[in-house]
DNA sequence: AGGAAGTGCAACAGAAGTATTGCATGTGGG
DNA sequence: CCCACATGCAATACTTCTGTTGCACTTCCT
């Protein structure tokens, strides 16, 4: 399984638009920094330092290929963020269903 | 409705611990940016950046009650992100499922 | 009216993030 | 063996973010 990575880390990785382009490649399919690099307009060592904070978020997984590195997607780390804000939102939801039954109350 | 926020714009926000910190207090209740503060490690003026920060990614509403401004949570806002977010790792998974299905055809 | 409380705006300092260039290291194929 | 390709590491420049202080302005209440 993977480690319990803190919110702010993970959206914090997803919160810039370079490495969301990356993200959606790696999503689509494994690919190395250099492969990666000469579809984006950065350099090798920016969308390698990029891989590095999605992996370090738990968000991309790596795979040794011969002298390559190629980076991979976790779907479930996504699912798994996904699912924390989702029970966050029902949280809200939840607290303000029972100020209104209080209120209600009240009249 | 709310505007279509950016995903990279939204996730930025919620990359910060202190607008977590922030982001439960008015998920809970609402409150304006001197009252989080004194409960907060940080001036009134850094909460008020922090709120126009989630308030420009569409997180929390502004409320006039006077001569102060108290900021809410918007549950259905976190929840389209966490939708968003679900629906992108469900594309992962099912390219995956493809890929799998077509390499057991070759074997 | 006048003080207290709340907000708005601006300037500044320090920390962190993003990207670059340059060079070193490792690895696979002819 | 040697060359090409891929990665690793370091130094640097620039921008953005975070937080502070200081002051002006509005609004409520006595």
């Amino acid at each position: 399984m993977s480690q319990a990575h803190s919110p702010a880390v993970v959206f914090a990785a997803l919160g810039d638009d370079t490495r969301w382009e990356i993200l959606q490649r790696v999503g689509a399919r494994a690919a190395s920094a250099s492969a990666l690099a000469v579809e984006l307009p950065v350099t090798r060592q920016a969308v390698a330092r990029h891989l590095e904070v999605l992996h370090a978020a738990g968000l991309v997984e790596k795979e040794r290929h011969g002298r390559e590195l190629r980076y991979r997607a976790i779907a479930a780390a996504l699912s798994a963020a996904a699912a924390e804000l989702e029970q966050i939102a029902a949280g809200w939801d939840r607290r303000l269903e029972r100020l209104r039954a209080r209120a209600e109350k009240e009249d």
